[in-house]
DNA sequence: TCCATATTTAACAACTTAGTTAAATACAGA
DNA sequence: TCTGTATTTAACTAAGTTGTTAAATATGGA
């Protein structure tokens, strides 16, 4: 599988991404990350593989525990490809904006767009 | 599901990414869209039918023709979402570029490792 | 009305995913 | 070496995804 769709497929669960968020305010064990899951322990486990292969953790070991820590470089590919579309959704807002501003009584009619500054 | 687990879902497949880049250079109706792919057009009526309940199209009737354009809004949760961890991937550049000056201390002509672009 | 074009729905197969429990493995310390 | 704690792997099931082909539906025009 591509990167992409394998960073997105990572990303499209949310307890990964609940994992994600905890490890974002520091590393921890996986005990320490399957403790506020209402599911087994290898479920987590198997839950930690699909992140590590996605590249968004990365995992070391201290005596018996693993420790797992986010690795931001694994974010990035897929940043950069929503980042492309960014313009969508702030031309949407554009609009928007253009038509409450054409509602307020404004004598500026026609059919132009607005443009965000970047 | 919710919400951002549909979106991230609906992106995790190149098929739909290549949708997408289509739709970001103008609407196309579903014939258009399916040319390019060695799949069948119901493969892609569906893989349309994701994204839109997705959030990530639109679509409109025209005669026979059904329209497909993005939807800029449909990014903008998962784009936040990414935003949050953006720090992360900064931050371990920046440890890299610190770590690359504490390592390299005559930044002379002699360049031991390329730098990521910025 | 009937036909051609555009698209979706139905029915099906192959494959993947996400969870379970039980067993296996890894390491620290008595 | 034996034991307890931490974690992974194996085997299995249920459900979801992605593709196929055939049939159904929608629309405009002769």
């Amino acid at each position: 599988m591509d990167q992409l769709s394998q960073t997105f497929s990572a990303l499209a669960d949310p307890t990964r991404r609940a994992i994600l968020a905890k490890l974002a305010s520091g590393a921890a064990t996986v005990g320490e990350i399957a403790e506020p899951f209402d599911m087994s322990l290898p479920a987590v486990s198997r839950h930690l593989k699909v992140l590590t292969e996605a590249g968004l953790i990365e995992r070391s070991t201290e005596a018996q525990w693993r420790r797992c820590a986010l690795r931001g470089e694994g974010f990035r590919a897929a940043a950069d490809w929503m980042e492309f579309y960014r313009r969508f959704w702030e031309q949407q807002f554009d609009r928007l904006d253009a038509f409450l501003k054409s509602t307020v009584p404004t004598p500026a009619k026609g059919k132009r767009r607005a443009r965000r500054k970047p």
